[in-house]
DNA sequence: CTCGATGTTCTAATAAATTAGAATGATCAC
DNA sequence: GTGATCATTCTAATTTATTAGAACATCGAG
């Protein structure tokens, strides 16, 4: 018994995801120059055997196409994303999203007025629904 | 070339500096019996071996005591925490510090009506820093 | 001083994550 | 149909992360 696999999509996984959730169903050399642009520049048959990982584990489906395949997520951003930032809010923050959501707040970053409005429109909605 | 070692503290030794933050300095004994209270029951010598691995990194200090070693954490709960969420939200969020909170918002988990007056209170006292 | 208890260091095995070349297969042009 | 081209599969090497036993060190009790 060593190390468990991790039950979020990995480093690699992720940028894929992040493609495939821009723009889909995409060839394999779509995907290696997208993820080339933005910084990641792997072989060819890196991608094709990380992608055939991904899609053992449920993150994508293909199918055969001309020569070679698509490639396709089935699952949605939302939901990745949900349980990634779930599992922070457990492991990093004791289970607290305030704690979390202050710690962003009392970053020097600013964050657009407009943003905090719709923030702070999105608590009061949030605090009516639970009024009950 | 093959993986890059984490920035980020790993999981196991993330829990081993949620103990330390809690109470310092332990010996190792101490330590591995507060995790293993949480829940990771590991052998002494892994223990060991991760303590070094970490004071390796940097992330904690140890100083001889009797027959064995005081550890105590030399990087902060706040600063980690900062880092590691920071690093979320570019690249799980793009970037976007607003989309990630909206995402917590959504959740149907309840926020308790205090924590969200004062995440409230702490967005208004942003809007008006920033108004220069 | 020697034994037992307790502690650490050394060593190394295992699994996941990342990487990519060699071998192989399919398709199109001519 | 045959070669060139483009694709994938097979294989395997490397590194981190995790795990822990065997060997070795130290200290207090008697």
């Amino acid at each position: 018994m060593a190390r468990p696999a991790s039950v979020h999509p990995t480093e690699f996984e992720l940028e894929i995801l992040k493609v495939l959730w821009e723009s889909s169903p995409l060839t394999v050399r779509e995907i290696r120059d997208s993820m080339a642009e933005a910084g990641r520049d792997s072989a060819h048959t890196t991608v094709i055997t990380i992608l055939n990982i991904m899609v053992d584990k449920k993150y994508l489906k293909k199918k055969k196409q001309g020569k070679g395949y698509l490639f396709w997520p089935v699952v949605s951003e939302e939901n990745v994303s949900t349980k990634m930032l779930g599992d922070m809010v457990n492991r990093v923050f004791s289970g607290s999203a305030k704690s979390l959501i202050l710690n962003l707040l009392d970053g020097d970053e600013d964050i657009d007025e407009d943003e905090l409005k719709e923030l702070r429109k999105r608590i009061n909605q949030k605090m009516k629904e639970q009024k009950k």
